[in-house]
DNA sequence: GGTCCAACATACCAACTGGTATGTAATACG
DNA sequence: CGTATTACATACCAGTTGGTATGTTGGACC
């Protein structure tokens, strides 16, 4: 036990460390990994070389961890976590989703785009273990997708001659790209008209009109 | 006039300024701009760092000679080449770029991405002038496309309800992505799959096959 | 054929880079 | 309390980086 309040104590070890990680990301996903100064990171943790040298024996390391642990968890509370949160049909789930990233849109994710992408286009060729690491988040988004997708096919209100997987995949692809695209025009704009245009296709994914049911929803309710 | 046959001569500047760009473009390619070591570059064109400095103030200048010459060629032959090539309605046209696309893929393309995209994401947040020729290129590439979506309205075999730019920035945006998510999973596999789908998408834009007159898309917005 | 400039080549440099070796204080533990 | 170990801090280093200063030569032009 300890003897102070962890708030006095002068070593916390596990949150020096969560410094790091916070500092590595932000310094990351700016510069690049490659780009990213050591320097600069340790400025912005307020803590040494020593102190990053402890927790990770090199640079390549510590960007494994932000992978895994800081772009992971951003990925899961962005885009799972509001879809898991939605109900009804995947569609309308979807598209809720996507409503609200928009609405939750935070400026420096036009200016910066997406930390995960940016990773994996930087240091996929590069380093094969943060590819691996890259493509196994990319996995985790895809399968939440598909598992909404999948439900929604038993449930009988998403088309059951499409291949959920491939249908998961390309939306993950869309976005990516949109975040991409906006990035590179440093424009908000594209980036909402993209994700509107992805939300009409999804339209796509009912069953076709004649075969459907008079439940025409359309996603006209308000947050 | 040259006395000498031009194959001969010893000092070619043009030819070597293409070598330059040439090699700058395959490590810039394979490193991304920051990672490109310019002793690298000059191995590969076989000159000194006199040349390169001779030919470009900078390495900067280097590397927006890249984007403006070599890559915005590629996507001239690539894309847009082969899109004009083809005739009859935009979405045969767009369709028969996409399978010719797959068909000409080069190993390298799914290992190292798309470079106008690498060079956007990485530098875009760095770099203004580096961003301003991508953003350029890529709206080059966009109205292309939309040149093609507005032919077909005009035609009558695309729906006239739909906006050319957008769409025409959406599918930039999907290609970029699903090449994007290839790289990293470092799967052929995927790139097909989503261009695949992407084909299948691009039959959405005729007109209705019922002809319906309800033109309740809601893609109207007004900027 | 002499002159001049473009077109390079060579040598060198200051600034950073990630990484390490060593020192030291806090804290868990017996 | 004593002690071992964790958790850092400081100082330093070798390698690499983009960039430059200077030297040299081919070739167009008069």
């Amino acid at each position: 036990m300890a003897k102070r309040s962890p708030s006095r104590r002068r070593r916390q070890p596990d949150v020096t460390r969560e410094r790091l990680l916070q500092a590595g990301f932000k310094e990351i996903y700016r510069r690049g990994f490659q780009g990213a100064s050591l320097e600069a990171i340790l400025d912005q943790a307020g803590v040494t070389k020593g102190a990053l040298y402890h927790h990770f024996p090199d640079k390549a390391a510590l960007g494994y961890a932000v992978v895994d642990e800081v772009i992971r968890d951003l990925l899961l509370q962005r885009w799972l976590g509001v879809l898991q949160a939605e109900a009804g049909d995947p569609v309308t789930a979807l598209q809720g989703m996507l409503k609200q990233r928009l609405a939750q849109l935070q400026p420096h994710e036009v200016e910066l785009g997406c930390p995960l992408n940016n990773l994996g286009q930087e240091m996929s060729p590069l380093d094969e273990r943060f590819r691996r690491r890259v493509a196994a988040t990319f996995e985790t988004w895809t399968e939440g997708f598909a598992q909404v997708l999948r439900h929604g096919q038993t449930e009988g209100s998403v088309r059951k001659d499409l291949d959920s997987r491939k249908l998961a995949t390309f939306l993950v692809a869309a976005i990516e790209g949109s975040f991409g695209l906006a990035k590179s025009a440093q424009s908000p704009a594209i980036l909402h008209s993209n994700l509107e245009v992805l939300g009409t296709l999804l339209e796509c994914l009912h069953p076709s009109d004649r075969m459907r049911k008079k439940t025409r929803r359309r996603s006209r309710r308000n947050p």
